[in-house]
This record gives structure tokens, sequence and C-alpha cells, in this order.
DNA sequence: ACCCAGGGTCATA
DNA sequence: TATGACCATGGG
């Protein structure tokens, strides 16, 4: 008994703190109370999480789905399929997802180091620390894409840094947004406490709220974080 | 017509 | 180590 009944109300159940700021624990209460469950990571199995990691790459994920229906139309979501197709042929089924090219031979870099290492099988034997070092050694895997195949398709407990998480957090004074990837990453795991199911759930919540209300231009009058956020916009009628 | 999207690599300085 | 160019489609 140490895993997920414990780690539900125990810590700081951080409200605003009696300065008005909020926490990071804090904001995860929030987003949640407001969104509920997201039961990602969107799409089936492990393999396909992963591929669905190196499409996204600053992608939206409507483009992604396109590319992942075409592969699974040409019977090509596996990693022999991919290894074997033509470049070109692969290319064209990523279309939709934009970068194509470059994508194709991410992907081909994914699946033969996939098969090298002997499947999603023999991988989930490595410990976390081991398996997030070789996977940052292929070819277009960096540190996001790396922890979106640890968390989602490895389920291990890493905490995923976005472009969204800076955004968001930055606004809430709670980062300056231009630190390291790793720098964020070590603060919200040690303040949350290493927990997969958390950290799954947090990172989903971060990208909707990111895509749908803290957006390049945010919608404060719909947000549930504004009492706690220094840069809440009030919607003034007029001028000021 | 423009801006944006769930990054990463590579070439410079 | 840090900044900039580049990659490319589809939706708002």
């Amino acid at each position: 008994m140490r895993g997920a009944a414990t780690a539900r109300k125990k810590r700081t159940v951080g409200r605003p703190k009696p300065d008005g700021h909020l926490t990071i624990p804090g904001v995860y209460h929030r987003l949640f109370a407001a969104n509920g469950h997201q039961h990602w990571w969107p799409g089936d199995g492990a393999f396909e999480i992963m591929v669905g990691a190196v499409l996204t790459q600053n992608t939206a994920w409507t483009n992604v789905e396109k590319a992942i229906a075409n592969l699974k139309r040409a019977k090509a979501l596996s990693p022999e399929a991919i290894v074997k197709a033509h470049p070109r042929r692969l290319a064209a089924w990523l279309r939709p997802s934009g970068y194509f090219n470059i994508k194709a031979k991410r992907l081909k870099a994914m699946c033969r180091w996939l098969m090298q290492q002997g499947g999603v099988r023999k991988l989930a034997k490595l410990n976390t620390h081991d398996l997030r070092h070789t996977l940052l050694n292929v070819h277009g895997i960096g540190p996001e894409t790396a922890d979106d195949i640890l968390l989602y398709a490895f389920n291990r407990p890493v905490f995923v840094i976005d472009a969204y998480t800076r955004r968001i957090f930055a606004r809430l004074g709670l980062i300056a947004g231009d630190e390291p990837y790793e720098t964020l990453r070590n603060r919200f795991e040690d303040e949350l406490g290493f927990s997969a199911p958390l950290f799954n759930e947090y990172h989903a919540l971060i990208v909707i709220h990111g895509k749908d209300v803290c957006k390049k231009r945010p919608l404060c009058g719909s947000c549930c974080l504004a009492d706690g956020c220094p840069s809440t916009v009030s919607r003034k009628p007029a001028g000021d």
C-alpha cells in the first residue's frame, strides 16, 4: 500500500496560498475540478503512442490523427512495416501531420531502434533512467518526446514539460518560463511526488487548458485559475 | 491573409 | 551554451 490510494489527499491540497498565489499541486486540483479525467494518451497501445509522440511534434493533434489513420489504412502501423516502407511512400502517409520528410526519417529511426532493442516488451524491462537515456539517443527524439513515451507508453513517473507548461506556469508567476528543460522537470517532479497516474492526468490537463483557455491570447474570463494569476487580464469594455 | 500548433536538429558564434 | 533557420500541413 504505497501508491495511488495515498497520493490522493495527502499533500497541501493547495488552494491558493494566503498571498493568493497558487502552487504546482494547487493548480492540478483546480484543473482537475474544472475538467475532470482526460483518459490519455489518445491512441491504442505502446507503439501507437510512440508514433503519435513523434508525429505531434510542433503539430496539432487533429493533423496527427489523419496521418495515423493513413498508416492504419495502409496496414503500415508497425515497426516492421515502417522500417521497410519506401521513404517517399512513408512521407506521403505522414503528409497531413506536417514536416513529413523529417518525420518519416524520425519514425524510421525509432522503429529501427525498437527492433534492435527487441521490441517494447524488452525495453519495458529497463529502469526508467536507462530507458530515458537510450530514448534520447534516437534521432528525432528529444526531451519532451522521450518523456511523453516514458509516461504514456511505459507508464513511468516522468513529468512532461511542454510549451503549454511553460506558458501557463510563467503566467501564473510560478516559473520564469525559459529555464532549461531538466530544471523544470525536476521541480515539478519534486513538488508533486513521483506518481505516474498523477503525472499522466496533470500533463493531459495542462494540454487542454493551454489549448482552450491559456492560449497565446488567453481567455482569462473563463479560466479556473484567474483569481490566483497575476497575469489575468480583466476584460474592460473601454480603454484602459 | 495571417497566426498558430502537445519539438528537434543542425549550423553558427 | 545559446540563438536562429529550417522543416510543412490544416484549422481558426
